[in-house]
DNA sequence: TGACATCGATTACGGATGTAATATATTACA
DNA sequence: TGTAATATATTACATCCGTAATCGATGTCA
């Protein structure tokens, strides 16, 4: 598997935008973050484009305008970001990860039962084993 | 609340240390690294003068030795980076988030009992009500 | 007390990042 | 077809980061 380049808190913002819809142009990358960030479009297009040297986005050439499109999966950045997070800041543990977060956050009624179903999922399926690691 | 400074991913190595043993010289500080991280001790001094520039490190002086010692709670960083996280790489909803790790993860028995213990808390403190937020 | 070892402080330097402005190519309108 | 508008490409620039080396002060050993 190729390394997964990597992406900045801006750049995960304009792949955010491009995860969720395209291809789009670059004006509709820039309208999609109006309200959310305070950006001149010219630096959307810097980050644009500096994701498509990372090979982060592709795009396709229409006329001279280009669509752009996600070259990376969401799912492969997520699970690398969270690999990150978890080593610098919990040390690779993901139990106290988790209970930190469960502790910090306010969980609606809804999510704590959609977790203690997959709890409980995950439980019988290992009952007595004791695995560890992401 | 004065902002808490922000520490980069080898910094967060340095302070690892101090958190669980301070106060220490560099030079113990070099030793812990010692088999974690490749780094020369000039390396590590260099990320000592940051962290104290940032505040994020204090130091007591004893001849012309250095004690460092934590200037910011390892708990106050662990929120800091953990919503900073949170909000760049699931757009803040905790409960996506913590969806995701309990899938990608192989929780031993134990951790899976933990947490259940702990949502089920939660959850009787607020049945039927819907926060949200962190 | 002089030379050396060591400590922290300062300086170095290339790449990443945030945040654009300018330059160049192309398109579209008059 | 010429000129303005617009799109992308290139350049800018300060700060942060990783990773040290060098400098100046001080402590140590002979």
């Amino acid at each position: 598997m190729e390394a997964l380049p990597t992406i900045s808190e801006a750049e995960w913002e304009v792949m955010g935008v491009l995860w969720a819809n395209s291809p789009i142009t670059a004006n509709e990358v820039v309208d999609q973050l109006i309200g959310r960030k305070a950006w001149s479009p010219k630096t959307v297009k810097t980050l644009l484009n500096r994701l498509v040297t990372k090979k982060a986005l592709a795009f396709d050439t229409q006329g001279n305008r280009y669509h752009y499109r996600p070259a990376i999966q969401r799912d492969q950045c997520v699970r690398g970001e969270s690999r990150s997070f978890l080593d610098r800041v919990f040390g690779g543990a993901i139990g106290p990860m988790l209970t930190h977060f469960v502790n910090q956050s306010d969980l609606s009624s809804e999510e704590i039962e959609t977790l203690q179903k997959l709890l409980a999922e995950k439980g019988h399926k290992k009952s007595g084993r004791k695995g560890k690691n992401a």
